[in-house]
RNA sequence: GGUCUCAUAGCUCAGUUGGAUAGAGCACCGGUUUUCUAAACCGUAGGUCGCAGGUUCGAAUCCUGCUGGGACUACCA
C-alpha cells in the first residue's frame, strides 16, 4: 500500500533531517482535497515541536527529503502547514495495469474470525413491514461486507413465534375467524394472522372503553379486559403443551411461514439457520435458574425471578414473571447460549432497531454476569427507525407500507425491477444508526445519488467494452501517454475500493458503499464526458481508457453485489 | 423521574483518528446532443454546522450546560 510507503519515507525523514525517531504507524495520512493539487496530504503542525521550526519550513524540508528519497513521490507543495504529495504517474499506472481486471481487487484476506449476524427476525403475528425490509436490506448487507473483509461469516433469523402477541392473534382467530384459511380467503398467510391480531386489538380497546365506561379506572381496565384474560390464559396453555393450543399456534404459525416465504425471496434475503423462539425460552429458563444458583438473580416472594442492575446504572429488570413464564429476554438469553454451542464465533452481531438498545445492554450484561465466554462479542447493530413524510408508521392508523407493497413487481418488467432495486439503495444509503426518511417518490428517482443512475452508468460502461471486443488493451506502453485529470482520479477512487471496504467492515455500514460507489459512477460520467474513449486517435491512451473502463465496471458491480442490488449489461 | 440518541443548504443526506475555503443529490435558474447509451455532463445560487461556554496552533467533529425532537425505562415483544 501506498500509504505504508510514504509513512515510512515520512519517518524516515524526520530521522535524516531533524535525527528524531518517529513511529511511522503514529504518522496520519490524509486524501489530499480536490481544490489542491497532490493524492496524499501530511499534515505538520502536530510535529513542530520535533523540528523547531515553523510549519512552512518544516513541510518544506519533509518534501525536499521525499522528492529526493522516494522514487514513488514525484513532486510536493507546501500551503502552510499542509505538505501535498503527489504520487508519480508510474504508480498509479502499474496499479491499473496490473488489476484492471482483478475479479476480487479490494476484498480482504482471510482472517479465520466468524461472526454469525442475526437479521428479519420478525414475529409471527403480523406481515412485514418498511421497517422490517430496512432490517431485512441491512443485515444481508453487512453480511456480504463482512464476508468481503475476511471473515467467515454465518446468518440467522430467530423467529419470536410464541408470547403473548402471538396469543392475541390465536385468539381473536378462535373467536371470530370462523376457520378461515389462506386457501379459503385467497389471502397470503402473514396477511391473514395480521388481520386477526388488529382484530384482537379492536375488541380489546372496546372492552377497555366499556370497563371505563363502568367508572373503572384505566389501569384496571387494561389488566381486566376479557380479552387480555383470555390471551394469557392460551400463553399458559401454551406453555403447558395444551394440545389443541398448541395445533392452532402451528396451524396459523405455518401460514405466516409460507407467507414469509416469498417475501424474502422477493428481497434476495437468505438465512443459514433459523432459530425458534419456542425452541430456545426453555433453555433460556435453565440458564435463569443457573443464574438463581450461581446468586446473580434474585427471587421475589411472588416467585418472579430478577436482577439487579443498579450498579451498572440501570434498573432492575424481570427474567420470570410469578406464573412461571418467560418474557422476552428469557429467550434471548437461551438464544444466545445456542448460537454460541452451534457456531462458536468469536462475534455475535445482531441487527436490531434502536428501541431495542436498552434490551441489548442488559442481555449483554446478563451473560457477562453468568460469565459467559461468549458475553464479550455480542455486538447489537442498532439502527434507527424508517419515518415517512407524513409522520409515523402506525398500524391502527393504516399507516404502514407493507413489504410486499413496496417491492411488488419486482420480478416483473426490467423498469419495475429497476425501480425495486432503486428502493433497495435509497434504504441502504443511509448511516444504519440514523433514523431515516422513507420518501416514496423519492425512492424511485432515477437521478443523482440513486440505484438506477449507478446502474446505468454500469451498463454504458458494458456497452462500450462490447463495441471494444475486437481490440486487445491487455498491455499500455505508459511511455507513451499522459494522464488526464479525469483519468487519474478514476484510477484513484478505483485504488480506494479496498480501504472503502475495509472502512465499510469497521462501520457495518452499507451506506459508506452507496457513497463510494456513487462517487464512482459520478466521477465516470465526468470521464466519459470529457474523454473519447473509442474514438481516441493514440492507441496507448485508447488501451488504457478501456482499462478504466473495465475496472469501474467491476467496481459497481462487485460494490453493488455488497449490497445485494444486481447490475445489468444494458439498459 | 432515570438512561440513551439525534440536530449540517428549502428538502434528503455525506463529512475518516480534531486539519485547508463545510460537500453531494433533489428542487430552482442557465447552458451542452450531426460524435462511444442525455436515466448524462457543465455552470449559477443557496450555510450563525440548534444555542452558549470550554479544551488548542486549529472544532461540524472532543468536554460542560441549555433548547428542541425521538426512543427506551412496564409481569408487552
Amino acid at each position: 500500500m501506498i500509504q505504508e510507503i510514504l509513512k515510512n519515507h515520512i519517518a524516515n525523514a524526520f530521522k535524516s533531517v531533524y535525527q528524531i525517531d518517529v513511529d511511522s504507524q503514529s504518522i496520519a495520512l490524509e486524501n489530499t482535497k480536490p481544490d489542491f493539487e497532490g493524492d496524499y496530504t501530511f499534515v505538520v503542525f502536530a510535529y513542530l515541536k520535533i523540528s523547531k521550526k515553523n510549519p512552512e519550513q518544516t513541510a518544506n524540508d519533509i518534501g525536499t527529503y521525499l522528492v529526493e528519497n522516494a522514487r514513488e513521490i514525484q513532486s510536493f507543495n507546501v500551503i502552510k502547514g499542509f505538505l501535498n504529495i503527489v504520487v508519480s504517474e508510474v504508480y498509479w499506472l502499474d496499479f491499473l495495469q496490473s488489476n484492471y481486471q482483478n475479479t476480487c481487487y479490494g476484498l480482504g484476506a482471510k482472517t479465520n474470525q466468524k461472526i454469525l449476524v442475526e437479521y428479519s427476525s420478525p414475529n409471527t403475528n403480523k406481515p412485514l413491514h418498511l421497517g422490517h425490509v430496512r432490517n431485512n436490506l441491512l443485515g444481508f448487507s453487512v453480511a456480504e461486507i463482512l464476508k468481503a473483509n475476511g471473515h467467515e461469516v454465518y446468518t440467522c433469523n430467530l423467529v419470536n413465534d410464541r408470547g403473548i402477541h402471538i396469543c392475541k392473534s390465536m385468539l381473536a382467530w378462535i373467536q371470530q375467524g370462523n376457520g378461515e384459511t389462506p386457501a379459503s380467503s385467497g389471502m397470503k398467510g402473514d396477511h391473514l394472522v395480521g388481520k386477526y391480531y388488529v382484530a384482537f386489538d379492536k375488541t380489546y380497546k372496546e372492552e377497555v372503553k366499556a370497563l371505563m365506561a363502568e367508572g373503572k379506572s384505566e389501569e384496571y381496565a387494561e389488566k381486566n379486559a376479557p380479552s387480555i384474560l383470555a390471551a394469557q390464559q392460551l400463553l399458559q396453555k401454551w406453555e403447558a403443551g395444551d394440545e389443541e393450543t398448541v395445533g392452532i399456534w402451528r396451524t396459523m404459525n405455518g401460514w405466516v411461514y409460507e407467507g414469509f416465504d416469498v417475501t424474502y425471496k422477493k428481497l434476495g434475503v437468505k438465512f443459514d439457520k433459523f432459530y425458534y423462539e419456542s425452541n430456545t425460552y426453555l433453555l433460556g429458563k435453565e440458564i435463569v435458574q443457573e443464574g438463581l444458583e450461581k446468586g446473580a438473580f434474585y427471587k421475589k416472594e411472588d416467585g418472579s425471578v430478577w436482577i439487579d442492575l443498579t450498579a451498572d446504572g440501570l434498573d432492575h429488570k424481570l427474567l420470570l414473571r410469578g406464573d412461571g413464564t418467560s418474557v422476552y429476554i428469557t429467550q434471548d438469553i437461551g438464544t444466545a447460549e445456542l448460537k454460541y454451542e452451534d457456531f462458536a464465533c468469536e462475534r455475535s452481531i445482531y441487527v436490531v432497531g434502536n428501541e431495542q438498545d436498552y434490551h441489548f445492554k442488559v442481555l449483554q450484561l446478563i451473560c457477562k454476569k453468568l460469565y459467559k465466554s461468549y458475553a464479550e462479542g455480542i455486538y447489537h447493530l442498532s439502527y434507527g427507525m424508517v419515518e415517512l413524510p407524513h409522520g409515523k408508521m402506525k398500524s391502527r392508523e393504516g399507516t404502514v407500507v407493507d413489504a410486499d407493497d413496496l417491492i411488488d413487481g419486482m420480478l416483473q418488467t426490467a423498469e419495475e425491477t429497476t425501480k425495486a432495486l432503486g428502493k433497495t439503495y435509497f434504504l441502504l444509503k443511509v448511516d444504519p444508526k440514523k433514523k431515516m426518511m422513507f420518501n416514496p417518490e423519492e425512492s424511485i428517482d432515477f437521478q443523482g445519488n440513486t440505484g438506477p443512475f449507478i446502474q446505468y452508468t454500469h451498463a454504458r460502461i458494458k456497452s462500450i467494452l462490447r463495441n471494444a471486443s475486437s481490440i486487445d488493451f491487455e498491455n499500455v506502453n505508459s511511455s507513451k501517454i499522459s494522464l488526464h485529470k479525469a483519468e487519474k482520479e478514476l484510477i484513484f477512487l478505483a485504488f480506494q475500493y479496498a480501504e472503502v471496504i475495509k472502512d465499510a467492515g469497521r462501520e457495518m455500514s452499507p451506506g459508506v458503499i452507496c457513497n463510494y460507489v456513487y462517487e464512482v459512477a459520478k466521477s465516470f460520467s465526468s470521464f466519459y464526458h470529457e474523454c473519447p474513449i473509442l474514438k481516441e486517435s493514440n492507441e496507448e491512451q485508447k488501451k488504457l481508457r478501456l482499462q478504466i473502463c473495465n475496472m469501474t465496471a467491476y467496481i459497481i458491480k462487485s460494490g453493488f453485489a455488497l449490497l445485494g442490488i444486481q447490475v445489468p449489461e444494458r439498459m
